[in-house]
DNA sequence: ATGACATATGAGATATGA
């Protein structure tokens, strides 16, 4: 069968973007690609210049804040926006839909977790929620016994060895201790981190950096965009691969793609 | 310690990010 690429990338504003996000989309071409961090509504979302190269358009919007979205080269189908769980959360941070390709069909997840910072606020209270949800939520997607891939930005460190300064990190809502229990406890009831199951224990993964301070060129780098496969997923992952080279581009988002290839 | 830097809003300064 036709291997299927699956990409997640927090672009920081898609309008700010749109250049970049062409141009990887022309490069890489995925035939799904989870957006984060759009900061614009839906019927702001710049969606003909995504049609034009073949894709099928599905957003989640915000204004200013948040926002995900899910371009795909086959429609999606049995599209659910938002995460269940908390009704009044009208926070748009989760987009879910089925891309099938002939026989096969994938479920997709595009994934803006709560920051949670400052942690002593209720931000943090609201990143843990969010994460028991998830948890709930990918439980009962994982019933379905189907190929799912939870991908986007989750915003946390998963280990200290996914950090080039681990100890900048302390303290912070992107590596406590409550953050990181969590995130094994989605993982541990059966998904598996694509780039770790590609990698192992290599060092020097990162997936952001941040603006200030030169962290890019010192490789101040920290991975927390990952993409967690179900076990039928994971029985197809071929490859997995961070498209650090786009952290180069003029005016870059401070996040970078990354993709993974399923047989 | 704080800010650095980037983005959106909206027209200056503030909120948010990670």
């Amino acid at each position: 069968m036709r291997r299927m690429k699956i990409a997640t990338w927090n672009v920081n504003s898609i309008k700010a973007r749109l250049d970049h996000a062409i141009a990887w989309l022309k490069e890489a071409s995925p035939d799904v690609a989870c957006l984060q961090e759009l900061k614009c509504e839906d019927q702001a979302f710049p969606a003909q210049a995504f049609e034009d190269l073949g894709y099928n358009v599905l957003t989640h919007g915000q204004k200013t804040y948040n926002g995900v979205a899910i371009l795909s080269k086959m429609k999606g189908e049995d599209v659910s926006r938002g995460l269940p769980g908390e009704p009044e959360d009208s926070q748009a941070r989760y987009l879910e839909a089925v891309f099938a390709d002939g026989p096969r069909a994938i479920r997709v997840a595009s994934i803006y977790l709560p920051n949670g910072n400052p942690p002593d606020t209720d931000k943090f209270a609201y990143k843990l929620r969010w994460m028991d949800r998830l948890r709930a939520h990918a439980c009962e997607l994982l019933k379905l016994e189907e190929p799912l891939v939870l991908a986007g930005d989750y915003n946390v460190i998963p280990q200290s060895l996914d950090a080039r300064f681990p100890e900048n990190w302390t303290g912070d809502a992107l590596f406590r201790p409550e953050s990181r229990a969590k995130f094994r406890e989605i993982a541990n009831l059966g998904l598996t981190d694509a780039v770790r199951q590609a990698y192992g224990d290599e060092p020097n993964l990162y997936t952001f950096w941040d603006y200030q301070a030169g962290a890019w060129q010192r490789n101040n780098g920290i991975r927390i965009d990952h993409l967690l496969l179900s076990p039928q997923a994971a029985d197809l992952l071929v490859t997995a691969r961070i498209d650090k080279h786009v952290r180069e581009w003029e005016r870059p988002s401070d996040h970078v793609p990354v993709l993974i290839e399923l047989k």
